[in-house]
DNA sequence: TTAGGGTTAG
């Protein structure tokens, strides 16, 4: 009973909610000053934790009224350690757990104290303080402490380190289910999606939370078929799905570019009343703007209630992926306008969609405001970004002083870009300037070769084409094999390069002839320069017709009803012969086609395409 | 009177 009094919550400290302003806070505060209430401090303890939880991100006030307590409860400093662990300055954390370790109130840290300590390092991705932390608490015996152990494991896979996961993992006895949960979700993020699914495997029971984990593992680790497919097992052994399996599954569908799929995942959702989160919004209008149907993107996108900077990045990068850079920035104003604060991934997608439209002027004001008005330092993403943005405009000196003039090292990413504007624009000089820079850094990457060979093809230097085609047999670098897939009746079909076993390869290769009869009358003359070998201009023309985004057009041809457009998804850039070919088939079957590249969405219709040329 | 595992944008 006594008990029971002391930790019940002060009716005016229960005021205290997450909208209380400042103000109303330090009248609450006087308030209870002035009865005496806070002499207790117990209810000290209660009255700034109360408003350091509801409020994380104004904490300080609590700091302040903490601050100038001489003996703050043990109860109290916790709720500012965790408090902070969830705020944007968690490394305020230790200044609490500092106060407890040099406390004279004969205050020593607890399994509370560790566990909000611990969720501290993972926030903060601390890599020398995390160990210590840990240090710490075994020489504090709380190692054992089942919460702990699962922050721990929680902690390393942050830290990109599955051997402490799994030292600690393995020194746990008899690790509970949500230890076990944490160890597959560990494993999985940590690159070993195989044994995370061999643990899960031999869990003796599963709730949903471990389902999920496995799930959200494959389609983080570009598993996405194995992702629907435990999903699908998850459904048939009756595990309750929730909303958080369907981020997973939006996400892995996403990645396929399999609209029907992602189309039935939508109408579960519905079907099944799940609750429509800010975060289920954007798996789901993100996987409409990915599988090709940016206008369905754009409606989920408006009809969701909350929209965080998760949800109009996304959308921003959906409309850029699409070529539409100046909607992209109307609603990077709209979203400034709503108060909602831009993040890193946020001008990745402003950049790109300056990019996509040549808007030079619009793209370098972005970059600058970076830091200058939001503070935020550019990364190698960004840089890269900047180099696509003058190249593809074909400001290819600026492109090139701008790579010289970053303040950190260039990666191979805006050698890259400058590459493929090289390409873009024909400049064979810088061209294989650039590609020399990526394979000082990369020897052995194969989309530079592929690139520059592509490049002397396209002016006819067959011997630049057979050195490059030397250089990586010598380093033994291997091309990328293409592959397309394309969804028919709900069903993936993939189509890689060369493979001749699809059940209905003969109706493909007649459809195949068939394009190439229609295409011939109505003028086609194969492009051959992107082929990599310098072969026989006979040959030549065989192997295009082996790249898999046409193998793909022609199945769907032959599978997909009049009037429904083809959807493709291909691993690689398309090629400027295919990109003809696809031009033409569009006009002359009638056909609607678009294609997702490994860069960007391509969509066909009468005759041209929504890049204008430039991808 | 404070605590643990699963989800979204590049």
């Amino acid at each position: 009973m006594n008990s029971l009094r002391c930790f019940a919550k002060h009716p005016m400290i229960s005021l205290i909610e997450s909208d209380t302003t400042l103000k109303e806070l330090k009248q609450i505060h006087t308030q209870l000053l002035l009865n005496g209430v806070l002499d207790d401090p117990h209810l000290l303890g209660q009255f700034v934790a109360t408003a350091a939880l509801k409020n994380h991100d104004n904490l300080d006030y609590s700091n302040q009224v903490l601050d100038q307590c001489e003996n703050p409860t043990l109860f109290a400093l916790n709720s500012m350690i965790r408090a902070h662990c969830k705020s944007s300055t968690p490394q305020k954390s230790f200044h609490f757990y500092n106060r407890i370790l040099h406390s004279n109130n004969n205050v020593s840290p607890d399994n509370y104290t560790f566990n909000f300590l611990v969720r501290t390092c993972s926030q903060l991705l601390a890599r020398e303080t995390g160990p210590s932390v840990h240090g710490a608490l075994i020489k504090h015996g709380f190692e054992h402490d089942p919460h702990v152990q699962s922050g721990l494991i929680f902690m390393y896979a942050e830290l990109g380190c599955l051997s402490s996961c799994h030292r600690v993992f393995g020194e746990i006895p008899n690790p509970d289910l949500v230890c076990q949960t944490a160890m597959v979700s560990a494993c999985a993020k940590c690159g070993d999606v195989g044994f995370a699914r061999e643990l899960f495997d031999v869990m003796p029971q599963r709730d949903p939370i471990a389902w999920n984990a496995m799930i959200a593992g494959y389609a983080q680790s570009g598993k996405s078929r194995k992702a629907l497919d435990l999903f699908n097992l998850m459904q048939m052994m009756g595990v309750r799905v929730n909303e958080v399996s369907m981020v997973s599954v939006l996400s892995a569908c996403s990645h396929l570019g399999a609209l029907d799929q992602g189309r039935w995942a939508h109408a579960y959702i519905e079907r099944n009343k799940l609750r429509m989160t800010v975060t289920l919004g954007t798996a789901l209008m993100d996987m409409y703007a990915k599988c090709g149907n940016v206008n369905k993107a754009m409606e989920v996108f408006w009809g969701m209630k909350e929209k965080n900077v998760y949800a109009w990045t996304s959308a921003m990068g959906g409309l850029a992926m699409h070529g539409f850079g100046e909607k992209c920035l109307k609603l990077f104003s709209l979203m400034k306008q709503e108060g909602v604060q831009p993040n890193e991934v946020t001008f990745v997608s402003v950049l790109k969609g300056c990019s996509v439209v040549g808007l030079v002027k619009e793209g370098r004001e972005n970059f600058e405001s970076m830091s200058e008005v939001y503070g935020i330092e550019p990364q190698l993403e960004h840089y890269g970004c900047m180099v696509d943005l003058y190249g593809r405009a074909g400001c290819l000196d600026e492109a090139l002083n701008f790579i010289n003039n970053m303040p950190v090292k260039p990666h191979s990413g805006a050698w890259g870009a400058l590459l493929n504007a090289c390409r873009m624009h024909k400049n064979m000089e810088l061209g294989e300037l650039a590609s020399r820079k990526i394979l000082e850094l990369e020897a052995k990457n194969h989309g530079a070769y592929v690139l520059l060979s592509n490049m002397y093809a396209d002016s006819k230097n067959w011997e630049g084409v057979n050195s490059v085609r030397e250089i990586m047999k010598a380093k033994g670098v291997r091309k990328l094999p293409g592959c397309s897939v394309i969804e028919v009746d709900g069903e993936v079909h993939e189509f890689i390069v060369g493979d001749k076993t699809h059940p209905r390869h003969d109706e493909i290769e007649m459809m195949l002839a068939e394009i190439s009869k229609r295409l011939k009358l109505s003028g086609y003359v194969a492009n051959t320069n992107p082929v990599l070998f310098d072969i026989e201009e006979e040959e030549k023309e065989d192997a295009l017709c082996e790249h898999t985004e046409k193998v793909a057009i022609a199945f769907g041809l032959i599978t997909l009803k009049e009037g429904v457009p083809i959807r493709i998804v291909k691993n690689l850039r398309v090629c400027w012969d295919c990109h003809e070919v696809t031009k033409m088939i569009s006009k002359t079957f009638d056909r609607e086609i678009i294609v997702r590249d490994r860069n960007r969405f391509h969509h066909f219709k009468d005759g041209d395409c929504s890049c204008k040329g430039y991808w």
